[in-house]
RNA sequence: GGUCUGGUAGUUCAGCUGGUUAGAAUGUCGGCCUGUCACGCCGAAGGUCGCGGGUUCGAGUCCCGUCCAGACCGCCA
């Protein structure tokens, strides 16, 4: 037996007892005559004692180990004559009898500790000492207890889980596609599923009635903090419901998870956000709202001042940082340099300081008198003591130049604290979007989504005016999840088809199966996929999933632990019928 | 595809306008130490300054290219 006990077990009530321990020698202190080593295993951290006067072989023995030296022990749970209050084993330690060394270590290229000096790059390639670290293991073990709720909760409310084939069909439309050559099929390829999309709704077609996964989606584009090319979805769908029964189901959800991983209580409904709101007073489809600092539109006040930039603008807004009077020139200074970062994209920024003696002081002072910027304010609900942030320029880019703002300056005063969670739905998403580059609409959402029915009717004349049957889950700034209400009707299908610019035939080869299996009594149904791994990070306090994820690529989607991707040999692809036709730029690497 | 930041000891970093032998902390190794728990004290080893080219009497430092890593824009229904 390698163990009686593990090393975060042992307590003072376990004093006198004869145990057996194994684990990992996370640090030793050799203090000449006696020599403490700490053992370590995923439950804690357990003393050892090794006393010279009464066991100098022992002690010499202990001297040859190094960090991370795997080894079993046998002794005699004892008390402290001095405990260490900083950990749940301090009261005790072990006085060993026998130890064994299971294995020995090299020593390790980084420290295994909660504050490493471990870079990123290197605990990437060595991704399962960095595991063994307390931060990185707690954050797979939430992500473990979430999984487990997930499947609890959804269980209790008559879900199915059921798997869906990874070796799919590539389709139009979407992000790019992983694919993998056929060898039975030469000149074929498989493609793997961005989403179980029409998988879920073919089980609805089934009768499945409530189905759901917790499973791996694919997307080849490029990644972020937040994006990995594998990632995993909580994915769902249900038949004879409508876009509220999905809301509250799914709040339900959300609920039951903040309650069970979080201890917080979620009081009433979540609030709903209209896309077109969302985007007139937080210029974002996925807006923080953990803290105000609504925009403010002030185009038409502001308008024939003889100030050049608000004149010609399309779009003025403003937003009101609260106790922000005081900002020295060299704090806006930096907030216009913010702005102007090629990424934000503003060319300017205008501020109006509301003093708290009431007087006013702007960067436009020249153009609007002290009467106007104090309606400035006014309309902008600032109170003397505050700071009016404007910006002017193209509708669009200027509201997302403010969203960054806004966002900067709810971080610069600590309005985005970590441990408050401000979730919300956006809907009423626009069904469609149209891409300059080629010259057509695209589905928002995915084309399976429904159209609002007061809505249809738009969708010959002016279809970019359609709002569609989806929502997003949206918590402190982050899309958690997303989905819709889809379309069950093999005719508004084939209408969705060809406003997208499918041809029949086209629509036919690409998504006959789904338009067939809708000739067949399919159910009015609908559904919703999160974000698993950004999921699990919002609820670790952690920006980037790659630490919600035991063994994640890099920002260049290779996995710098086994190297890949890599080459395969000449025979394989033979096999498969392919043929490198290399850029000149990959062959240089 | 693009923008930005970084690459110096095992590790995390410092190294100014180019100028003597490239430093600190930590880790490692050796010695001392019987109550440590970030143990302490003494000592030692440890460097292709990412790689290639250029400018210069002289390059870790400046310039060009390139590779790697990270953040972001485009992209991601």
């Amino acid at each position: 037996m390698y163990r009686t006990h593990t090393c975060g077990e042992l307590r003072i009530n376990h004093v006198n007892e004869t145990v057996t321990l194994s684990g990992w020698v996370q640090k030793i202190r050799n203090l000449g005559g006696m020599t403490f080593i700490d053992l370590r295993d995923r439950y804690g951290i357990t003393q050892l004692v090794f006393n010279s006067e009464t066991h100098q072989e022992l002690c010499n023995q202990a001297r040859e180990l190094g960090r991370e030296y795997v080894i079993q022990i046998e002794g005699n749970v004892a008390e402290r004559s001095n405990k260490n209050t900083k950990i749940p084993t301090g009261e005790i330690e072990i006085l060993v009898d026998q130890f064994t060394i299971l294995n020995s270590s090299e020593l390790p290229p980084f420290t295994i500790e909660d504050d490493t000096d471990g870079g990123d790059e290197l605990r990437m390639k060595y991704r399962y000492l960095d595991l063994r670290r307390n931060m990185v293991r707690k954050n797979l073990e939430l992500r473990h207890r979430m999984g487990f709720e997930v499947r609890n909760y959804l269980n209790s409310q008559n879900f199915i889980e059921t798997e869906t084939p990874v070796l799919i069909k590539s389709t139009p439309e979407g992000a790019r596609d992983f694919v993998v050559p056929s060898r039975m099929q030469p000149g074929q390829f498989y493609a793997l599923p961005q989403s179980p999309q029409v998988f879920k709704q073919l089980l609805m077609v089934a009768g499945f009635d409530r189905y759901f996964q917790i499973v791996k989606c694919f997307r080849d584009e490029d990644l972020r903090a937040d994006r990995q090319p594998e990632f995993t979805q909580i994915d769902c769908e249900m038949s004879f419901v409508d876009q509220e029964d999905i809301l509250n189901t799914f709040e339900g959800l959300a609920k039951h998870l903040f309650k069970t991983l979080r201890d917080v209580e979620i009081e009433g409904d979540f609030p709903r956000l209209s896309y077109e709101d969302a985007m007139k007073y937080y210029g974002s489809d996925k807006p923080d709202v953990r803290f105000g600092m609504k925009f403010v539109e002030l185009s038409d006040l502001v308008k024939e001042s003889g100030f050049k930039i608000f004149d010609e603008a399309e779009y003025v807004g403003g937003i009101c940082a609260e106790g922000c009077a005081g900002y020295t020139r060299k704090q806006l200074d930096k907030l216009t340099d913010f702005v102007k970062k090629p990424q934000i994209g503003a060319t300017g920024l205008i501020y109006i300081k509301y003093n708290t003696d009431g007087t006013v002081k702007s960067s436009v002072d020249k153009f609007f008198s002290s009467e106007k910027l104090l309606e400035i304010c006014g309309s902008a609900n600032a109170k003397p003591g505050d700071l009016v942030l404007i910006l002017a320029g193209v509708r669009k880019k200027t509201l997302t130049a403010l969203c960054e703002l806004r966002l900067e300056m709810g971080e610069q005063l600590g309005l985005r604290d970590k441990n408050k969670f401000s979730p919300l739905w956006v809907v009423d998403f626009p069904l469609l979007e149209w891409d300059e580059d080629a010259q057509r609409f695209f589905a928002m959402h995915h084309p399976f989504t429904s159209p609002k029915k007061e809505d249809i009717h738009l969708l010959d004349e002016a279809p970019g005016k359609v709002r569609a049957n989806a929502y997003d889950l949206v918590i402190n700034g982050v899309e958690i999840g997303g989905g819709s209400i889809r379309i069950f009707n093999d005719e508004l299908q084939q209408k969705m088809f060809s406003v997208l610019g499918f041809s029949p035939e086209e629509a036919e080869e690409q998504f006959g199966f789904l338009m067939n299996a809708f000739k067949y009594g399919a159910p009015p149904h609908g559904g919703v996929a999160f974000g698993f791994d950004r999921w699990v990070s919002l609820f670790a306090g952690i920006d980037s999933i790659r630490d919600v994820i035991a063994f994640p690529k890099n920002n260049a989607g290779r996995d710098v632990m086994i190297d890949s991707p890599s080459q395969v040999s000449s025979e394989q692809l033979e096999e498969l019928n392919l043929a490198l036709k290399l850029k000149e730029a990959a062959l240089n690497k």
